[in-house]
DNA sequence: TTTGACATTTACCGATCGGTTAATGTGTCA
DNA sequence: TGACACATTAACCGATCGGTAAATGTCAAA
């Protein structure tokens, strides 16, 4: 494998791990589901864990990409943004393969808080908190860190009601939170 | 093994699989860590997903129990308990062994909606939702069912950044989420 | 004291785990 | 055409997976 398709490894594995879960997909598997030899893909990663890591690490930056843009795309100030986080994760609930979030997969998967795998999803989360930080500050609340947190509580406790009871309902329910929460801190 | 062990077996079971998840953790192992032998397990449980599933139902109930208990210790009215349940959940998150919920862990490592293991996530959560649900409906608030999963979204969402960031001042900033929600659902 | 029922241990099953070694293409420059 | 570098394949490694069969221990009734 030459080193040009080594992001098309990385973006096969990410499906074949968030359809199967990072433990129970094994090697062999993934290398058949990538069409890729297992000797190729250990060229390009020391192990497992490291390709897990490299998945988590691209997903983390198209996600984020796409989280950002479509925040945007929906509304104009901070303060319509920070509420459009859950007209965003709407859409993301109802993609077909959605089975929760790779990240809280992966750090119940590998629950240790210093195992490399927890930490990527560590990075994650707290690049979603600066970029959230950073539109409460905007929006001008009262206490941005505090606003922000809450905000992602609440996407992701909708994140796990919208992956065990299924999405209908969920992302709005927890806009409606939202609203009374942003509405206080711009009081 | 007599009969009368099976409930030890699933208690030392428990802490095996919270400390190690449970896909990582073979039935090898989880012999040696209960002091009992494989053939004497599957004497009790046909496969590993029964024990698992056994582990669970019996988490529910003991948590469950414990939880209750304390939101009554904490708090004499159904408005107030609403709010406890952040208070409950901070004495959860300082626990020595605390590695998130094992509901949650195993909705994760079974993500599968139809997986036995899944529903038993799918049960517990019902549960806990029926009876918060039954305290908003007490505290006479607006919409009770919506109340209610809007304070269990943000005490899951809770859980994990107890998880990945660790517990300070993780309940409380919840909690001061929940007091607006409540506030405005019985004004 | 012998027998029968049951609990427990040991050894084992094929499959798969993460990872490696040795052989086999395949293309490039001389 | 020959030789070298490199990419790729297939076969293999010991360990462990979930689960089972056969051997051994234990104890009570006859």
């Amino acid at each position: 494998m030459s080193a040009s398709k080594k992001p098309q490894l990385i973006e096969k594995a990410l499906i074949a791990f968030n359809k199967g879960g990072y433990q129970a997909v094994g090697m062999d598997r993934l290398a058949k589901e990538t069409q890729t030899s297992k000797t190729s893909i250990y060229k390009h990663f020391a192990t497992k864990d490291d390709l897990i890591i490299a998945v988590l690490d691209h997903r983390d930056e198209k996600f984020r990409n796409w989280f950002v843009r479509r925040l945007e795309e929906l509304a104009n100030t901070p303060k319509d943004q920070l509420l459009a986080v859950f007209d965003v994760i709407d859409e993301w609930f109802k993609e077909e393969d959605f089975k929760s979030c790779m990240f809280i997969r992966a750090s119940c998967e590998y629950p240790d808080a210093d195992h490399p795998v927890h930490q990527a999803t560590k990075r994650h989360k707290r690049l979603l908190l600066t970029h959230v930080t950073g539109l409460a500050e905007q929006a001008g609340t009262k206490d941005p860190g505090a606003l922000a947190r809450q905000i992602l509580m609440l996407k992701e406790g909708a994140i796990l009601a919208a992956h065990i009871e299924g999405p209908n309902g969920v992302a709005a329910n927890a806009k409606s939170a939202a609203k009374l929460l942003v509405e206080d801190a711009t009081a």
